[in-house]
DNA sequence: TCAATATAGATGTAATTGCATCTATGTCCC
DNA sequence: GGGACATAGATGCAATTACATCTATATTGA
C-alpha cells in the first residue's frame, strides 16, 4: 500500500506517538469488543453491557444496588441504564424492590437466574478475552499494558 | 471501599493481568472517546465517525474511494456506512460520482467543503487527544502503549 | 449464451441510543 | 409549615444502529 504524504497540520502540542497510541487504542478496543460480542452472541448470550450490570449486582452486598449506584460504577447513561434494567427485569435476571430510605429510588436485585446467567456468560466471556487478548500478549506485556492504561483513567 | 472477596471461577487459561488489561482497555477507550466526542460536539462538529471517513477520502488519490474501500479501511458495517455517506452527502461534505468500471458501485468524492471541515475538525480533535491522552503520558509511555496495542490488531 | 451464483450497495424494520423533559420525592431555608 | 430548588428515576421522541433482505450488476462455468 503506497502511503502518500499528505498535509495534516497538527495542533502544536500533539506528538505523533500520542496520535498513534490513540488510533490503536480505538482500533484494538473496537475490534476486540466486537469479536467478543460476536462470540457471546454466537452462544446465545445477551450483550456485554448486561454482564457489566449483573456483575456489579452479583458482587454487591445482598446482590442489590440502587440504579444511581450502578450508574456510577458502570458509567452507563441514566436513561439507557433505566431501560436496560427494565429489559433485565423482563428477562427475569433482576427484579426491583422498594427502597424505604428514599421514596424516589428503589433496589435492583439480581435473581438466582441472573446469577446463573452471569456465571454462564463468564465462561464464554473469559474465554473470549483469552482468545483475543491473552493469546497475543505475554503476562508481562499484559501487566505493562494494564499499568499504562491505568494512567488514562 | 471494602472490596469483598467473591467467587469468580475463571476459565482455566485466563490470567488476572489479562483480565485487568481488558477491563482497562474498555474503560479508558470508552471514557476518552466520549470525552473527545463531547469536545467536538461542544464546538459544533459532527461525530468522530464522519472524521474517519473524511480522512480516508482526503488522503485518497483524487479524494475519492469506493464505499467498499472505505468500509475496508474504517471497519464500519456496510449498511451503516451506506447511510453515513448519505448523511455526509446531504451536508455537502462528499458527493457520489458514477464509477464506470463496475455498474454496481460508484465513487464517493470529498468536496472542498468536506476537506475544510475535516481540517477544522482536526484542530479540535487533535487538541482533545492531547488533552485526554497526551497530557497523561510521557512520549516514551505513549510509544510503549502504541507498541503493545499494535500486538492486538 | 445463459443459468447459477457472487458481489456492491441500498433499504425496511425493530431495537437501541442520546437528549430533553417529566414526575415524584427529598432537602433547605425562611 | 411551605415555597424554592435539588435529586432519582422514567419516558417521549428523533437519530442511529444492527440485521435481514432486496436490487442490480458481475462473474463463472456448462
Amino acid at each position: 500500500m503506497s502511503r502518500r504524504s499528505f498535509t495534516t497540520r497538527k495542533p502544536a502540542l500533539l506528538s505523533e506517538v500520542v496520535e498513534l497510541a490513540w488510533v490503536r487504542l480505538m482500533r484494538s478496543q473496537r475490534r476486540i469488543f466486537e469479536s467478543i460480542e460476536r462470540d457471546l452472541q454466537a452462544e446465545g448470550c445477551p450483550p456485554l453491557a448486561w454482564y457489566d450490570v449483573m456483575l456489579e449486582l452479583d458482587r454487591a452486598e445482598d446482590g442489590r444496588l440502587r440504579p444511581m449506584e450502578i450508574e456510577r460504577r458502570t458509567l452507563f447513561a441514566q436513561p439507557n441504564l433505566s431501560r436496560m434494567i427494565a429489559r433485565l427485569e423482563r428477562e427475569g435476571l433482576v427484579r426491583r424492590e422498594a427502597f424505604s430510605d428514599d421514596g424516589r429510588g428503589h433496589w435492583v436485585v439480581i435473581t438466582e437466574q441472573g446469577r446463573r446467567k452471569r456465571a454462564a456468560m463468564w465462561e464464554i466471556y473469559g474465554a473470549a478475552i483469552e482468545k483475543h487478548l491473552g493469546a497475543r500478549l505475554t503476562d508481562g506485556e499484559a501487566e505493562h499494558l494494564a499499568d499504562l492504561l491505568a494512567k488514562l483513567v
